[in-house]
RNA sequence: GGGGGCAUAGCUCAGUUGGUUUAGAGCAUCUGCCUUACAAGCAGAGGGUCACAGGUUCGAGCCCUGUAACUCCCA
């Protein structure tokens, strides 16, 4: 069979999915071997494969094939999340291009075409996943609005809600006016933004002076003169409709004569208090603030400590209340621009500065987020997160890496109260239902819900219909679906105890960004525990953001999101996964760059050029009876590939326990590059036209085999097509198991290292010298131990292109001189030398050694390095200092003969 | 304002309880090769006061303290 030039990855691909698909090796079902469970984190049901996708789901894919490839039953449940407000905005907007407004919908009819649009565009992430080779148990794919998914987020919320966790409050929160929702502070994304900071001053009641704080008020006149005024500083003019106080410092000076008294608000001239809290900056402003407790997190908690009224001055829309008095019905930044004109036509504006601030923008829909006070639902957070922050200081859960713990740590500590309801649709609607006077029950139904309203109320239970009653409007949080994922998708609550959650729960490794550590991997540790009395996962991975070259995250805005399945195209799969490995070590952001992409599909090409080397000694293998005249050179580089291949088995293992995937990565690409390609099949190479020794042949096949085999779980399209080519089997390398793991000998790794050594400095020294490489030499090494180089001539001759070896007691003059370890080599040749560089170089080196002598002397004879240093460590020195003297010497004598 | 993180070659990063021939890799750079698997390649080379200042130690890229820089999360 005739193999292309290079590496063609598309239709390979495609081919071994469908392949493995068909035989079924991703579906698990629970037997007797040991579970390996990995729950994909749900990508957004409305979401597109992207970068970060990428990462994550790659890494996933790394520990289950391996696991699998590791006798372990492996399952990977794949599915995804309602996401309520991203998907709601979605259809909104899809409604409006077609005309409709989600006012005019019934609340089922908007289910409905949410629904339909769910079913037409929600799976296409998951399809995404298969062109990157993800080995997901398909049969399992799950949805956080399942019909059983559904059922046991509202029973959760019951069960909640009877322990006592959950209560109704009004609070403040940060209100959407666009999607006329709450957010949960994580939902809000605080920008800097170029605002105006405006003084306004306030009339004081009973002042018998003016005072003027501000050198720049003007010297307006609106009949206000005779009483003084208290200037403050707000980059919300607006809200000062709502002010219910003014607070000041009270160790400030400026202000002390005025404790206890009373302002006027300018323009609706409400009498309002003058208090005095620490919590006010006096260097800020003017050292006098405007209480607002509807429209301000700080403010609020002033109003609570001090009984202040709260005046909520704003619809749900973002426009002015009634209770604002003015400028009813307006949007809050119309009445903004207005208030400023009115304030200072009445003399209440001082000035107007330029001021830099962080405003609160929504994650989803982008309008500044205004602080509101609205009766809400709240998970009551202490008791639940305290097991959940013990598991991970006790490393019950393991972080990778694990600074995030610090983290983790402070954040659990100072927990505040979950806002878990939303003015939303598309969710998980509230099961909580109201009589007509306001009294209200949480429970499974509606029936229910009746049941209980009447026994609650006499009063009320004789006249009550189940018609009068009404379910709460709004839906849950989509996180408080996603923190019961982990065993949800085992049917863990739907149907406790059954044989799936038992086998597959706790999950072994969750992989997920640390962004999401809070809103998300916090709380599914405290849903473990508080539902399933266990821990949903032994470790998490904490992947990196990744950004684009120049650091920047990846938006759409910015349009430096690369196309993902395009570069699949383009590079193929396993490149990609390559690329996006090789530069990602735990918790590090990656920075994307397409050369790490080229260079996987490099390493994909150097992979198939070998096969291709080695396909063509195919039918070249010498006859047996060879074997007892076969040379020993052979011998050697076939013995040492084995431990050096052992050997990184064992390295690569080590990492993966550790989760340092990249550098597992990293340490097999330089295994396969360089110690199988470059070195080994260079030294087991035949000449032009000539046979190949069977045994090595085979040993090669062997070798190529568990190269491949290591390295399929990182890039599994390749290697399964590669382990095909080598071998005529119906086995798939996807499902072969590994074999435990092999010894390895430090003395043959040190030989060959030796010899590598020799291999690079020969080189070197014939580069240097400007020996052609199609120009012979002859060598004379000079050793002590011919052992080390009589086995390796063939290999050594081969690679430094010498006709002949000899060994030789004294020096050679007229050659290149060339010092490796205690040995000397003389390269004669042809070429005329040039005795200035040979010179120089020897000189250089010389140097160098005897300053390194000197540090080691140096450290030998500090009595107290002998006494305290171990024993091994003071052996070693001594063996360095030994070494170093006879390189010298050896040195030394080199320059002698020149 | 509160809490973290990082700092090592031109760039991106490794460096695993402090000792392994006076710091490693990839990319980029330079030199020489169209050698019969691979020019998407081969053989070599150069490049670093490990942020700065102190300290602990026989010994510090690694531990401690401080300084300034960058960065993320939270308010």
């Amino acid at each position: 069979m005739e193999l292309s030039k290079n590496y063609i990855p598309i239709e390979v691909e495609a081919k071994w999915y469908e392949h493995w698909i068909q035989k079924g090796y991703f579906n698990s079902k629970p037997d007797k071997r040991e579970p390996y469970t990995v729950v994909i984190p749900p990508p957004n049901v409305t979401g597109i494969l992207h970068m970060g996708h990428c990462l994550n789901n790659t890494i996933q894919d790394i520990l289950i094939r391996r696991a699998r490839m590791q006798g372990k039953n492996a399952c990977w449940v794949p599915g995804t999340d309602h996401a309520s407000i991203a998907t709601e905005a979605k259809v909104v907007a899809m409604l409006r291009e077609r005309g409709i407004t989600k006012s005019s919908l019934s609340r089922d009819e908007f289910l409905q075409y949410a629904w339909e649009w769910k079913e037409k565009y929600g799976g296409i992430i998951l399809q995404q996943l298969k062109k990157i080779g993800c080995s997901l148990d398909w049969n399992r794919t799950a949805f956080t609005m399942d019909d059983e998914y559904y059922q046991s987020v509202i029973k959760v919320f019951i069960d909640l809600y009877k322990k006592g966790h959950i209560y109704r409050g009004k609070r403040m929160i940060n209100w959407d006016v666009k999607a006329k929702t709450a957010l949960s502070d994580e939902e809000v994304i605080y920008k800097e933004v170029q605002s105006k900071l405006y003084y306004v001053r306030y009339a004081i009641e009973d002042s018998p002076l003016s005072i003027d704080h501000s050198k720049n008020i003007p010297a307006i006149d609106h009949g206000l003169s005779t009483m003084g005024y208290l200037t403050i500083a707000t980059v919300r003019p607006e809200t000062i409709l709502g002010d219910s106080a003014i607070c000041v410092n009270p160790n400030d000076e400026r202000y002390k004569h005025l404790h206890g008294k009373f302002a006027y608000v300018p323009l609706i001239n409400r009498r309002i208090p003058i208090i005095t809290d620490e919590y006010v900056t006096m260097d800020f402003g003017t050292g006098a603030l405007k209480v607002t407790p509807a429209h301000d997190m700080n403010d609020y908690q002033l109003g609570q400590k001090y009984q202040l009224e709260i005046i909520d001055t704003m619809n749900d829309d973002g426009t002015m209340s009634d209770a604002a008095q003015l400028f009813i019905g307006e949007d809050r930044f119309e009445v903004r621009k207005k208030i400023v004109i009115q304030l200072e036509a009445t003399g209440h504006l001082v000035k107007v500065e330029e001021y830099t601030n962080q405003i609160g923008f929504s994650e989803r829909t982008d309008a500044v987020v205004e602080p509101r006070l609205s009766l809400q639902w709240w998970v009551s957070m202490k008791t639940i997160a305290a097991p959940a922050l013990q598991a991970v200081m006790d490393e019950e859960i393991n972080f990778h890496p694990a600074k995030f713990k610090n983290l983790y740590r402070h954040w659990m500590e100072n927990i505040k109260d979950w806002c878990i309801s939303r003015q939303l649709w598309w969710g998980h609607r509230i099961p909580a239902y109201y009589a007509p006077d306001g009294s209200f029950v949480v429970a499974s139904s509606k029936e229910e819900a009746f049941k209980q309203l009447q026994n609650s109320s006499r009063a009320l239970g004789t006249k009550l219909q189940i018609e009068d009653i009404r379910q709460d409007d709004d839906c849950f949080d989509t996180w408080f679906s996603a923190w019961l994922w982990p065993f949800e998708v085992f049917k863990g609550l739907s149907h406790p105890d059954n044989e799936e959650v038992k086998y597959y729960y706790p999950t072994n490794t969750l992989v997920t960004a640390p962004e999401i550590i809070f809103f998300w991997v916090a709380r599914m540790i405290m849903a473990g525990y508080e539902f399933m009395d266990k821990k949903p996962f032994n470790d998490v991975y904490f992947t990196g953001i990744v950004r684009d070259k120049q650091g920047r995250k990846m938006s759409k805005s910015l349009g430096n999101s690369p196309d993902l399945l395009g570069l699949i195209d383009q590079y193929g799969a396993d490149a990609v996964r390559f690329g996006i490995m090789i530069s990602s070590p735990a918790g590090n952001d990656i920075l994307f760059d397409e050369s790490a992409l080229e260079q996987g599909r490099n390493f994909n090409n150097k992979i198939w050029n070998a096969l291709k080397l080695i396909k063509m000694w195919e039918g070249r293998q010498a006859s047996n009876n060879t074997t007892d005249n076969k040379p020993q050179t052979t011998n050697f580089a076939v013995v040492w590939f084995e431990h050096r291949l052992n050997k990184v088995k064992a390295e690569v293992n080590e990492m993966m326990v550790q989760f340092r995937l990249s550098e597992a990565l990293k340490t097999i690409y330089s295994l396969v590059w360089d110690d199988f390609c470059s070195w080994y099949l260079e030294w087991i190479k035949p000449g032009f036209e000539q046979p190949i020794d069977k045994e090595v042949y085979e040993r090669t096949l062997i070798y190529f085999e568990d190269l491949m085999q290591l390295l399929h779980p990182f890039m599994p399209f390749i290697t399964e097509e590669i382990y095909h080519l080598l071998k005529d089997t119906n086995e798939d390398l996807t499902v072969k198991q590994e074999a435990p793991l092999p010894f390895y000998n430090k003395e043959i790794l040190e030989a060959g290292n030796l010899l590598k050594k020799v291999i690079s400095a020969l080189r070197d020294a014939r580069n240097k010298n400007q020996i052609k490489p199609k120009e012979t030499i002859k060598l004379h090494i000079q050793t002590l131990v011919k052992n080390n180089y009589q086995p390796i001539e063939n290999i050594l001759s081969k690679q430094v292109n010498a006709d002949l070896i000899v060994y030789t007691e004294d020096n050679v003059p007229k050659t290149i001189v060339v010092a490796v370890e205690k040995d000397k080599f003389f390269i004669e040749s042809d070429q005329q030398l040039d005795v200035g560089i040979l010179k120089n170089e020897l000189l250089r080196d010389l140097e160098h050694q005897k300053k390194f002598l000197e540090s080691v002397s140096k450290k030998l004879s500090n009595e107290k390095f002998v006494q305290n240093a171990s024993q091994e460590v003071v052996d070693l020195e001594r063996k360095k200092m030994a070494d170093t003297e006879a390189r010298i010497k050896t040195i030394e004598e080199s320059l002698q003969t020149i």
